[in-house]
DNA sequence: CGCTTTTTGTAACAATTGGTACAGATTTAG
DNA sequence: CTAAATCTGTACCAATTGTTACAAAAAGCG
């Protein structure tokens, strides 16, 4: 049986409800599939048929190099949906392998029934878009940050963002040892530059407070590191 | 008058027929929106409520920095649509403002109308859903390679992708040029870590020709780097 | 308040990459 | 085939970041 109460717990399924739900997968063709501890469910490089939802149990995904080895990535449970981001486009290939970590039961709805279904149900087909939409918003945002090579220049853009309307004045949520991280780099590094930059008065922090100084530069250093 | 002939070009259009798109366009609301040279069409951080499809003419998209200059990024020209990847999602806010670069129209569908549209037919859904599909997975790739902070890093790990389940030998498609450009690092230090790499026999380049040597040390270098 | 833990500032040296320049090799165009 | 253009290998030094280590400052806690 299928937990319907559950799924309506499922980002693909949010805001759509219990009783809809099973009208929903009434609807269409799916399968129930059932799997053991460490039973494959798919393997990185395969091509997505299908939408997966962890209905019981958790997978784990693990990234595999080249040598045959595996690296653990992310767990995944009940509700969760699988590589949604996938289902379509030029690679939608599985970026991962997918084991079971105990006894699981997903949902599988074939692509073809899924582009069905978003095409019923408008609730699920803003949800899906929605969830695709953000990760590659998300990705794009995380991409502009990488692509200010220098410290400096990533130092300038989190402040720049950080402040927006703000004025001049705002305070410091992280530790050098969290931004450091954020920035891929390590922290003795980081409190070099950001010591550099405030002998340069491009700012001040005192307090985990900060107060830009010279915003023009700061500008300046984003085109021209 | 809209070239129903030149939307069949559109991505969001592909694989579907002149009078077809008429169907579809007679079936929900939408608009022609004119610009003159010059003109701002949106602006940056505004959100997006619009699907615009330039019909004909071209704009541009430029960044704002956060001094107010600006700095261009793309043309758009008939018949490609605009921003499609922030039509939807939680950030759905122009990432650029966009001017008219001469005499423009576009076609503005409101999202909750294309929403419809996506309802009613389903190669336009396909079609935008592997439009976003494939930005995703292309991002995805562009971080994950940006996530190898050497050179060497980055090398091994393009090697053992190009090299795939060829055994050994392939041929090198790009110059050390174009390379360079793809990990963000300047010619001659690319070239100093070939040289080197091959120096430690990890694998050779004869005339455009790769060998691999040693794949495990190429896959330790992912790892420890 | 006094003690412990975390955070920060800083130094010295190593590793990596960038910038620039130039000559030889290879490819392309005519 | 020859000349021009492009690509490659390499050297030198500057700039940036990583590594490791240690002490001072700040924050958290009983």
């Amino acid at each position: 049986m299928i937990d319907y109460k559950l799924l309506e717990q499922c980002p693909v399924f949010e805001g759509v409800s219990e009783s809809e739900i099973r009208n929903i997968l009434n609807g269409i063709h799916y399968q129930v599939k059932k799997y053991k501890k460490g039973d494959v469910v798919v393997v990185a490089g395969e091509p997505v048929v299908y939408l997966f939802v962890v209905l019981s149990g958790s997978v784990k995904g693990e990234m595999v190099d080249y040598s045959g080895k595996t690296i653990k990535i992310e767990d995944i449970e009940a509700p969760r949906p699988l590589a949604t981001a996938f289902l379509f486009g030029k690679r939608n290939r599985f970026p991962v392998i997918v084991t079971a970590n105990n006894e699981v039961r997903m949902l599988a709805i074939h692509v073809p029934e899924f582009l069905k279904l978003l095409q019923n149900n408008v609730q699920v087909l803003k949800n899906y878009l929605d969830s695709i939409s953000s990760r590659s918003q998300f990705l794009s945002q995380k991409l502009q940050f990488l692509s200010f090579k220098t410290i400096r220049g990533k130092m300038a853009h989190f402040l720049l963002q950080q402040a927006g309307d703000r004025l001049h004045s705002f305070p410091l949520k992280s530790t050098q040892q969290q931004l450091s991280e954020l920035f891929g780099v390590t922290r003795p590094s980081l409190a070099r530059v950001l010591s550099e930059m405030q002998k340069e008065k491009l700012f001040a922090i005192e307090k985990r407070t900060v107060t830009l100084l010279d915003k023009k530069r700061l500008n300046d250093i984003l085109r021209n590191g």
